[in-house]
DNA sequence: AAATGTTTTTAGACTTACCTAAATTTATTT
DNA sequence: AAATAAATTTAGGTAAGTCTAAAAACATTT
């Protein structure tokens, strides 16, 4: 069994290495944890010996297969919760990603089956990220951000690339939610930030925003 | 904000303590806590450093204003995620403690009150035991231990005292559940076990079971 | 290729929450 | 009341996970 520190490396190193699962350095691993360069040389010198990371000396660091299999538990763990706490609890979902974050540890393999199918086993979860599944797959989702999008198209929200509460109440106050649809109407060349109508009404965002927002047509 | 540890020792010491909130030994939080006396020394003295408890040397503990309020606080969410994982994700009484045990300590005001309003702001939880409201009021049970049941009387089950899965499972075992009707048929004075009827089927318990059943007349 | 700058690791220290063993206090016998 | 037993505390130590400061390795510039 991992401790919640291990926990929070591996889903750390999850989330930076990506799809092709890079090799990590260890400074954007601090930086994503808020901690010091030192303490994650310490911490995954642990995650060697215990099989969960590759590791060579300033060569960066990425998941083995186990260490992988527990982080996308967790992932699974955090998005389960967050549909739970929006479709069960009433949070808004700017709301929820602290407490998932605490959520995500609970260890009962139990819990997490009987959660899955008491919210109608969900693929995606509020800010539209994908629920893997008990056997680590992810849905397949073909979405884009809405900055690639060409002018005068229409695409349908299905998530966010980004979680920080400011960022998704704007959102909400821009009425931009999962499921609403946006057309593209102008882009500005000089600082590529956009023109939409969203419920018929013309709104401008700027390219940052719409960097953040997935849409797919 | 306290430590998983902190908040363990006052549970324990609130569970020890009891309605008279008495003084507990060291000892006695050891053994509840499966640890060793002076590591309890340690941590009462850091406890009263942030005025959880009271504590004079040789002289046992007890739980302050303060201490009290949080211990209760705690055991109010133990209860509720234990109404939650019988009532929604349908757990057995027996399985849900050790769950209960970690969901207990996250940290959400928030998120307790819509878990309660999601429940309907439950009394008891599955095993009869009160939950204490927002405010820390419990609600006013007036059980006895089937054991101090008068022969021929009879007692709706309210709750049980233990919380041990085997005594659960053998519960389970003879038909008593929470809202049974038992009807003590005969005391055996040899070794105070009971022969009782239970949904008409007569059945003899020993006296170590019938403490731990409560009952109200 | 040497010099400078950046990244990473090492060394040594701190805090939390535990432990063992010894000393001290309190309780119980004789 | 002295002797013995039990409970509690103190002293000193360990592992996890963090830190700062210094050393080492790697990268980039001159």
């Amino acid at each position: 069994m991992n401790t919640l520190a291990e926990e929070n490396y591996l889903k750390a190193i999850f989330k930076l290495s990506g799809k092709q699962k890079a090799a990590v350095s260890t400074n954007t691993i601090a930086e994503e944890l808020v901690t010091k360069a030192s303490s994650v040389t310490d911490m995954i010198k642990k995650l060697t010996d215990k099989n969960l990371v590759n590791y060579q000396k300033y060569k960066g660091t990425s998941l083995t297969k186990k260490g992988h299999e527990i982080a996308v538990q967790i992932v699974r763990k955090h998005r389960l919760w967050e549909v739970f706490l929006v479709k069960k609890l009433n949070f808004q979902w700017c709301e929820v990603h602290d407490v998932a974050e605490q959520l995500e540890h609970i260890k009962s393999p139990k819990l997490v089956e009987h959660l899955d199918a008491f919210l109608g086993f969900p693929q995606y979860d509020p800010h539209g990220d994908p629920i893997p599944s008990k056997n680590g797959e992810f849905p397949k989702s073909f979405s884009m951000p809405l900055i690639d999008l060409v002018i005068g198209n229409k695409g349908l929200v299905v998530g966010v690339s980004l979680e920080n509460p400011a960022f998704l109440q704007y959102l909400d106050k821009l009425e931009i939610h999962l499921g609403s649809t946006i057309r593209v109407i102008e882009k500005v060349q000089f600082d590529q930030s956009l023109e939409i109508k969203i419920n018929g009404k013309a709104t401008h965002i700027s390219s940052e925003v719409a960097k953040n927002i997935l849409i797919k047509q």
